[in-house]
RNA sequence: GCCGGAGUGGCGGAAUUGGCAGACGCGCCGGAUUCAAAAUCCGGUGAGGGCAACCUCAUGUGGGUUCGAGUCCCACCUCCGGUACCA
């Protein structure tokens, strides 16, 4: 009985591809080109999820069907492979992470080999590869040689930089610092989460509430030696890029918002005595406003000049560089012990918001630059080191956080914006009760009173300009990129630090000439870490450590870089995999790139994206690629959650509880009202009833069920391995289930009955074609050498045209949809004849390569059907003699006419008045309106 | 709090962008085939009412625009995701 074996089939033809090498893109496109991009996969050791197969179907659906129509398609695949946990597996067991990764990427391959992806597998690379890392680290040293032109708003190389006259004088070693200072890649004391316990440092996310995730060990902030990238100096590129790309706008706004550009102005405030004030402002007035504000000021960002005259405090970072010169001596030890407290707080946990907000008074006054008058100056960690100026001046009365922390320390409130008289709280606001936000006109500001915001801020701005004391500023909540690791598992820095005779540091630094790279990673006794905030590489043999150097020694850098080094950059490098000589080579870069199709999941939204854009940018500037932006068109493949889950609950003594009772205590146990503990029972929906809007116990419809699915995970058990689908369905079958749960970009439950449902068809698409009856594989009696009779081709013509458009738009949920309608329509036919079979199977192709492939080659085909042109509809074909249209009175339907598709607006009019059930609706009623549209409906208003 | 996204049958989801709501699939019900079952094939399936032809109600809730609203506007509710003092 030739049934269909998709395990049979199916390793067949993945044999075959490999064997022919159906999917191997030449060195360059000719004709049009497609470049269609998965996001890499990190190879866990967990293999394949089902979450990988989707955007991997849904690329590789576009990729099959862009070579059927001719274009040059490269389709490439590769692994993201450095990373924390074959770190930590080599903590516990010694083995090499070199060992371990080449185990999960083996198994990876061999599960995207089994789900028939058409990758240029000849193109494959891994992070982890010398031959693919020598090019990070040769790209992080065109960083290094990189300094950002303001001017021109471009990268450029360091030997570019003009040397101020000053520098040049004071010698060679004053210009390499000065050129330090300025490079992308530069190094500066970050603070880093020091875990002392752990012996190591920890990412943001690893610290929660000030203590490691891990162990719950308290987390100390240090500053430490980093590599930091100088990503914000392409702030404004990396905005203005966003306009031209074709992603979500979701995502594009996720990126400004990270970005954050906010427009204000820079404002000093005078904190010397009295005395020296004068001259001060004197000096100002004729030198205008410095770079740098000086000893005696307090230089504030402000997106809020408008504000100043409302200026009645100061507050800056605990981590500001003034804190020790403001704070009078007896105010030394309260914020001293204010400051430490503050540095063990985590970033997060000090932006954690409703915690209240706490400072602790200087001592010490500023002059308000407007009103002349003296406010005090705080140090509190509600205002951030990193941002602005790290200091700010604090308007209650129209700051939200200012103005809480202005009634907890009873310090001044004094509204300058008046709000619309129609304000419900105005009262409130003008009495310094209520906090407003929002723009209006201004008061108790002479000169300005009554003008309003906007125009407040430009004047105010310009007075400050004149007098010296302000400027306009431009500021961005994205932060300079700490790039360096304390970790193993990660590319070495190609940076080698000089030593003086005694073996310490002399603070200069050189790269690894090019042709030293790449710099491998040593072999270490043990992984574990040292107890020093220093890097496992540090660990390394002296050999591996010291280099000389004509004739000078050096010490290696035993930083590594964070694992989105290389996923920066990996899909140029698909473009020519093992170029020894070049990153890429410049014609083949020109002629592939940019992507056009990036897929993959919206956890990237923001970092990877951002970061890979601004290196692209670098290469950009400094001529290694061509085009401005690496990916055209984003799109984000939604969540596959679990299966759905029904949860119902019970009391103490087992008796059931409606989840309308069940709420969350604070520990986030259930509880119920009372108080009283609930346990969790997971329930069939064979056991429940709907009514209304929630599900209920079948044998008590007063017991309120909860119903939801949630995100796979191994702790819920509800994780689907793609092998046992593949094994007891098909690759077909889950290549087509994931793209018929519904649209690629949205969150969609697991459904096991589903697949079984694609199964099906697939089941019935082979019994269309094979005669399941007969011993031997051959076609089935209804196929026939004829042409298709007319309800027939329009069925295939329809097909085409709906298929062709939907795969266009990437909705290949209905697409699928279709090609069920056509399978059903043919299998009740007596006749089907080969020729619509096989366009249909070439339709297909793209959706369940390996099943077409077999029924391809069954129909006669003599190649690979990816190799098929993909089919043209005819339009002729498609046109019907006779549909169906409503007539609608006061738009509800009443009556259904049969008109031919292209009768025009007043015959279709004529013919529904001519109607008798029409007629006989229309009796004693007053005709008031008539709308026709044509191939659509009539509509009659009556009265 | 803020920013996104989404609410349509028992379930996943369709709906040429303002024009017959529920395509397709799952599930369920009935029938055929079978000694029986599986598999397969055929038919039915939003809710309520009626013997029936038919009628009424239905796209989270409430209003509005329109000949006509799942789709547009206003207000709100719920869920999911992201984010968190950026001055």
């Amino acid at each position: 009985m030739p049934r269909y074996n998709p395990s049979e089939i199916e390793t067949f033809w993945q044999a075959y591809w490999e064997r022919e090498g159906t999917f191997a893109t030449p060195e360059l496109p000719h004709g049009p080109k497609r470049y269609v991009l998965d996001m890499f996969p990190y190879p866990s050791g967990d293999g394949l999820h089902v979450g990988h197969p989707e955007g991997y179907t849904a690329t590789d659906i576009v990729a099959r069907y862009a070579r059927m129509r001719g274009e040059t398609v490269l389709h490439p695949m590769g692994f993201d492979a450095f990373g924390l946990p074959a770190e930590e597996h080599a903590i516990k067991t010694g083995e090499h992470p070199r060992v371990q990764t080449k185990r999960n990427i083996d198994n990876f391959t061999r599960q995207l080999k089994m789900l028939g992806f058409s990758y240029d597998w000849d193109r494959v690379i891994s992070t982890t590869d010398e031959s693919y890392f020598r090019w990070t680290q040769w790209i992080f040293l065109v960083l290094y040689d990189t300094w950002f032109d303001r001017e021109s708003q471009k990268g450029r190389p360091i030997a570019e930089l003009p040397i101020p006259k000053s520098v040049e004088l004071a010698g060679e070693e004053a210009i390499g610092k000065y050129r330090d200072e300025r490079r992308l890649a530069y190094q500066a004391d970050a603070l880093v989460n020091w875990c002392p316990e752990l012996g190591t440092v920890l990412a943001n996310e690893e610290v929660q509430d000030g203590k490691s995730e891990r162990g719950g060990y308290p987390v100390k902030r240090i500053p430490l030696r980093q590599w930091m990238l100088r990503i914000t100096d392409y702030a404004e590129r990396l905005l203005e890029g966003l306009d031209e790309l074709n992603w979500p706008v979701g995502i594009k706004k996720l990126q400004q918002d990270w970005i954050g550009r906010s427009t204000g102005a820079e404002v000093d405030f005078f904190i010397g005595d009295d005395s020296a004030r004068e001259p001060w402002l004197e000096s100002r007035r004729t030198t205008g406003f410095p770079d740098d504000p000086g000893h005696d000021a307090l230089r504030v960002y402000t997106t809020r000049p408008d504000t100043l005259f409302g200026a009645t405090y100061m507050v800056v970072a605990p981590e500001h560089p003034l804190v020790k010169s403001l704070t009078h001596p007896e105010q030394a030890d309260a914020v001293a012990s204010y400051c430490e407290k503050a540095s063990f707080k985590s970033d997060r946990e000090r932006t954690d918001g409703d915690r209240g907000k706490s400072g602790v008074f200087t001592g010490s006054t500023a002059v308000n630059p407007v009103t002349g008058g003296r406010i005090p100056i705080w140090v509190a960690d509600y205002v951030l080191a990193g941002y602005g100026t790290g200091a700010i001046m604090a308007v209650p009365a129209h700051d939200a956080r200012d103005f809480e922390f202005a009634v907890s320390y009873d310090l001044p409130v004094i509204p300058v914006v008046d709000p619309p008289s129609d304000h419900p709280k105005r009262e409130g606001i003008l009495a310094g009760k209520v906090c407003f936000e929002a723009k209006g006109a201004a008061i108790n500001s002479p000169g300005y009173d009554g003008q309003q915001t906007d125009e407040v801020k430009r004047s105010v701005t310009q007075t400050l300009t004149k007098d010296g004391l302000g400027n306009g500023a431009v500021n961005y909540k994205l932060r300079d990129w700490l790039f360096s690791r304390q970790r193993f598992w990660g590319e070495p820095f190609p940076i080698l630090h000089e030593l003086d005779s005694l073996g310490q540091p002399t603070g200069v630094k050189r790269p690894v000439p090019d042709g030293d790279l790449p710099v491998r990673l040593p072999d270490l006794e043990d992984y574990k870490p040292h107890g020093r905030p220093e890097p496992p590489l540090a660990k390394a043999d002296d050999d591996w450590l010291y280099v000389e150097l004509d004739g000078k020694r050096y010490r290696r850098e035993t930083n590594t870089m964070p694992q989105w080094a290389g996923s920066c950059w990996y899909y140029l490098r698909y473009i020519d995999p093992t170029n020894e000589k070049q990153l890429i080579d410049p014609e083949k870069e020109k002629e592939w790139m940019p992507v056009d199709l990036y897929v993959g999941g919206a956890e990237h939204a923001v970092l990877h994206l951002l970061y890979s854009r601004f290196w692209h940018k670098v290469l950009y500037d400094r001529g290694h690629v061509s085009c401005p932006e690496p990916f055209n068109r984003l799109v984000n493949q939604g969540m596959i959650l679990g299966e759905v889950e029904y949860t119902g609950y019970r009391d103490e003594a087992g008796n059931p509880v409606s989840a309308a009772d069940v709420g969350k205590d604070e520990e986030g146990n259930r509880v119920t009202a009372s108080g009283s503990a609930v346990s969790v029972v997971s329930l069939q929906d064979a056991d429940l009833d709907k009514v209304g809007e929630t599900f209920v116990l079948k044998s008590n419809s007063e017991i309120r069920v909860d119903s939801r699915a949630f995100k796979m995970s191994k702790s819920r058990g509800n994780v689907v391995n793609p092998d046992d689908i593949v094994q007891q369905y098909g690759a077909d079958s889950l290549r087509l289930y994931e793209m018929f749960m519904g649209p690629l970009e949205a969150t969609k439950p697991w459904a096991m009955t589903g697949v079984g449902g694609v199964r099906n068809f697939l089941d019935r698409v082979w019994r269309m074609i094979v005669d399941d009856k007969a011993d031997e594989l051959r076609l089935s009696a209804a196929i026939m050498e004829e042409q298709c009779d007319e309800s027939q081709l329009r069925m295939l013509h329809q097909t085409i045209k709906k298929v062709t458009e939907d795969t266009d738009a990437m909705s290949f949920n209905t697409a699928i949809a279709r090609m069920m309608e056509f399978t059903n329509f043919f299998t009740r036919a007596k006749k089907r004849p080969a020729e619509a079979m096989r366009t249909f199977i070439v339709l297909l192709a793209p959706y369940a390569p390996h099943l077409c492939e077999e029924l391809w080659r069954l129909l006669g085909g003599k190649n690979s059907v990816s190799l098929e042109s993909w089919p043209q509809w005819d339009e002729a074909a498609l046109i019907e003699s006779s549909i169906e249209i409503p007539v609608q009175i006061n738009g509800k339907v009443k009556v259904k006419i049969s008109i031919s598709p292209d009768t025009s607006r007043d015959s279709m009019m004529e013919i529904a008045l001519g109607d008798e059930r029409v007629q006989a609706l229309l009796e004693d009623k007053t005709l008031v309106k008539q709308i026709a549209v044509p191939g659509r409906l009539v509509n009659l208003v009556v009265k």
